[in-house]
DNA sequence: TTACATGCATAACAGTGTTCTAGTCTGGGC
DNA sequence: GCCCAGACTAGAACACTGTTATGCATGTAA
């Protein structure tokens, strides 16, 4: 430990302490509270850290993103492993709620714009479409099966990330349940009921068993 | 003219004006110039005026999307003549998204939080309704001729409009066309695609002819 | 005229993201 | 040991945001 090569000191601390402190401050208190100054103060700099190491606020939320995406698209990978292929485009999608629900500020950052001026960068685009080639595997898989009839995996796929991401969008942004959100468990009802809808309608007429 | 009773003077032309110039700053400049002094500098009085006749940020914005939602409403209502009652389904479905794309802004803050900060007042909740239950009439239509097996209207409702939020909020998202956005009309065949598919599935099984 | 209420402009306050100034600290060459 | 170049940063300041306290008009009612 006495010789190890400390070629670079304790360069990434700083960065590591900044982001840890903004991951908390966005878990603790909400993304609206999220500010240069508070994720400085939490971190024990000054403000001016979030510009040597994050290039601004814009690069610390970038960060966030990328550390929200990949728990989410793993979330999305540890979903797949089912017995059927359009078992795992529904199991998909039910993980997918699933996280963005015990994830809510995560998700509303990633998917819902919650940071109010943030234009992410590039790379997060490329990072969060992991989660989309996941849901367009499983496409795929059911399309060369002959299950689904449309035969542009690209299309199936939003209309089903669309779907998702839209009921659950809704769900996340009645925050607290009044009207028809107040019913138990009425938005686990309308998926449910909107995804096998779905489902049933890509099914291709010549597997139409039942 | 002259012996109008003049009660009220000129009260309303203050608050008619900054909710003009609002409107003027929104649909020409986007959202994020959005501010307290912009709006009363172009509307030619001081920041107080937003105060006196609005009570606020939260206030201005809440007319902003009373008049959005009144829009939205008489769009989806505008298109419900339809022979089938599908088929009003259906065109309720394609005049949201055809409003949506041609009141883009306005949209951006109704349904996807464009404002930063600004929680809506109730009765905005109460006007946004009214949307919804256009929408829900076709289906307690649908219902009563027995088209659809799903026995709880807002079930399905919710269904569908989470469909169609899901899918147009995607395609507004992706701002300047990169990647599959880039490939003409891609939008428009995905959200084809996942209503029809959608209708289909929600389809009775006693109805099923063909 | 007097009294009151309404509406508005000015300036200020507290907050935001960002940047300038100045300073500290570290590592490497002499 | 000394010195210098570079990396890093604290504090103050700038430009912006929403909001509000102060004071000044104006118009109505008694």
């Amino acid at each position: 430990m006495s010789s190890a090569k400390k070629v670079v000191p304790s360069i990434p601390d700083a960065r590591a302490e900044i982001l840890a402190a903004a991951l908390a401050i966005l878990d603790e208190e909400g993304h609206s509270s999220l500010s240069v100054r508070r994720v400085a103060a939490r971190a024990g700099c000054s403000t001016i850290g979030v510009y040597t190491w994050f290039g601004g606020k814009d690069g610390l939320v970038d960060a966030i993103l990328l550390d929200g995406f990949r728990r989410f698209a793993d979330a999305l990978a540890r979903a797949r492993p089912r017995k059927s292929p359009l078992g795992a485009l529904l199991g998909q999608a039910v993980a997918y709620r699933r996280w963005a629900l015990e994830n809510r500020t995560s998700y509303e950052v990633m998917f819902m714009g919650a940071v109010p001026g943030h234009v992410a960068s590039d790379e997060i685009h490329v990072v969060g479409l992991i989660a989309y080639e996941l849901l367009r595997g499983e496409v795929v898989g059911a399309q060369s099966r002959n299950l689904i009839d449309e035969s542009d995996a690209d299309t199936v796929a939003m209309a089903i990330w669309g779907l998702v991401h839209g009921l659950v969008s809704l769900e996340i942004a009645s925050a607290e349940p009044k009207g028809l959100a107040a019913r138990k468990s009425f938005h686990l009802r309308s998926f449910g009921v909107a995804l096998t809808a779905l489902e049933q309608g890509l099914l291709a007429k010549t597997a139409m068993q039942r």
